[in-house]
RNA sequence: GCCCGGGUGGUGUAGUCCGGCCCAACAUGUGGGCCUGUCGAGCCCACGCCCCGGGUUCAAAUCCCGGCCCGGGCGCCA
């Protein structure tokens, strides 16, 4: 059984229970081994008149995070935790663990990210840690669910790639036997060739992969997307799936989890739709206020900070200037503007997405204008030459999504094992 | 890539500025002991640490040089 499914009302009732010594309390005639198992903690009570004592000289020596297996008889008792306690028959080591720990699973003492990562096992058993990945657990459902019911087919694209790259990142070169390979920073192009293929409406959850030398809290070098790509729509249409999306991963998360919200002492409310909109020109005269940036310029991070500082929550950055947005994006009939958005929370993008351009000869110029070369894209150009239908699409990032939604202050925190500028292993 | 900050028991910190009073302190931990209502249990005893290599000096955790490692900011990027 697990500690959730007992209940002071199973009074005299005989279970058996499993899970880690989360701590020992030994007061002489009478020893608590407080047990943590999946969903929460249970309280073994050892009274030394009652306990076999064998049994009890045995179990007030077992190590903290030791794996145990108890069974025995639920005893209702107000001064126990939760109302009950269980009194032990027998008590079984499955695993014993090494002493001293490499970390305090209990918190008594903290410990910096650099050591939590180190022993991400351990600092897993953490509730507040674990909490963050049940819940990530949820919001991936949650997100699947949804497109699932907008009708979304989930595609598997690669991500061991040969084309040069799409604009913007660094990509990692691997090594692919004879042939120059690299991993994919995204499912971009593929899930353009989708469009083409005739799916009309696309998704994938996936790792994607970018070989940028940043050290900040809100980057990694290995991140998941989460990428749609919808047919026979514009940006607008895209934006709308986007919002309602986030506004369900929101309520179903408020729903689900309230408990490991609780751990995590927050008070999450479900953003209301639609978000707000505000161009890049509009953004730009906020931040103009306090700070020049020439039209057509990236807005950078204290800009951002700026226009987070002003706007807050979520919201869209609509209409960004064309040369700063890559080839595939569409652009207005004033060309120096695209059919683009990005989705932030306060300074921190979340999603990027834009209508893409469709037409083929279009296509190649956009291409050339950015310097890169129409052969190298031979494989995705070719399926804009047989009957393309007008698009969209974005891309979202799970963890960045998690890092606004649960307030981390750090990127890796959304991550069992992130990669970093320095970090592989574990 | 540029710029800051840091490395002291298993863990987290103090001490470094201004060298000696530091065979290094505190908390947690670990080992042992006492204790029948703990829930950050309490009390007593013990154990365990100055990143590496050079240098300066009578004397280096502390100052200087080099190295390794880590964190953060910016840039770039999602």
């Amino acid at each position: 059984m697990r500690s959730t499914e007992i209940t002071p009302e199973k009074d005299g009732e005989q279970v058996k229970v499993a899970g880690w010594v989360h701590e020992v309390r030994d007061l002489g005639g009478l020893v608590f081994i407080v047990l943590r198992d999946r969903e929460g903690f249970l309280q073994i009570t050892l009274p030394k008149k009652v306990i076999e004592r064998e049994t009890f000289n045995r179990a007030r020596k077992i190590s903290r995070e030791s794996v145990i297996k108890v069974e025995g008889v639920v005893k209702k008792e107000e001064k126990a935790p939760n109302g009950f306690e269980i009194i032990p028959k027998t008590i079984e080591v499955l695993n014993e663990s090494l002493a001293p720990l490499p970390l305090e699973v209990t918190e008594k003492v903290p410990a910096d990210l650099d050591t939590r990562l180190d022993n991400r096992f351990i600092d897993l058993r953490r509730p507040k840690i674990n909490a963050i990945f049940r819940i990530k657990s949820q919001v991936v459902r949650s997100i699947r669910e949804f497109l699932y019911e907008e009708g979304f087919i989930e595609v598997q694209t690669p991500k061991i790639v040969s084309t040069a790259t799409e604009g913007g990142t660094e990509l990692f070169p691997i090594s692919y036997f004879e042939k120059e390979a690299f991993l994919n920073q995204s499912p971009q192009l593929y899930k353009q060739i989708m469009m083409s293929a005739g799916f009309e409406k696309v998704f994938e959850i996936g790792p994607i992969f970018r070989a940028e030398e940043h050290n900040t809290t809100r980057h990694l070098n290995e991140a998941t997307s989460i990428d749609i790509e919808m047919s026979f729509t514009d940006h607008e249409g895209v934006m709308k799936i986007l919002e309602r999306l986030i506004a369900r991963v929101y309520a179903d998360v408020l729903e689900k989890c309230g408990k490991f919200l609780q751990i995590l002492e927050l008070n999450l409310e479900v953003p209301k739709i639609p978000f707000p909109r505000i161009s890049y020109s509009s953004a730009l005269e906020i931040v103009r206020r306090s700070r020049e940036i020439p039209w057509g310029e990236d807005l950078d991070l204290q800009a951002l900070k700026i226009l987070g500082a002003e706007i807050g929550g979520l919201y869209f950055i609509t209409d960004w200037p064309t040369k700063i947005k890559p080839f595939y994006v569409m652009t207005f009939e004033d060309e120096r503007i695209s059919k683009s958005f990005d989705l932030m929370h306060g300074y921190i993008e979340l999603a990027s997405g834009a209508q893409r351009e469709h037409r083929y000869e279009r296509l190649v110029e956009n291409i050339k204008a950015k310097g890169l070369h129409p052969e190298s894209f031979e494989f995705y150009l070719k399926a804009f030459r047989y009957g393309m239908p007008p698009h969209a699409g974005w891309g979202l990032g799970l963890e960045r999504l998690l890092m606004a939604m649960l307030n981390l202050g750090n990127i890796r925190e959304a991550m069992l094992f992130p990669r970093d500028r320095t970090r592989i292993s574990p």
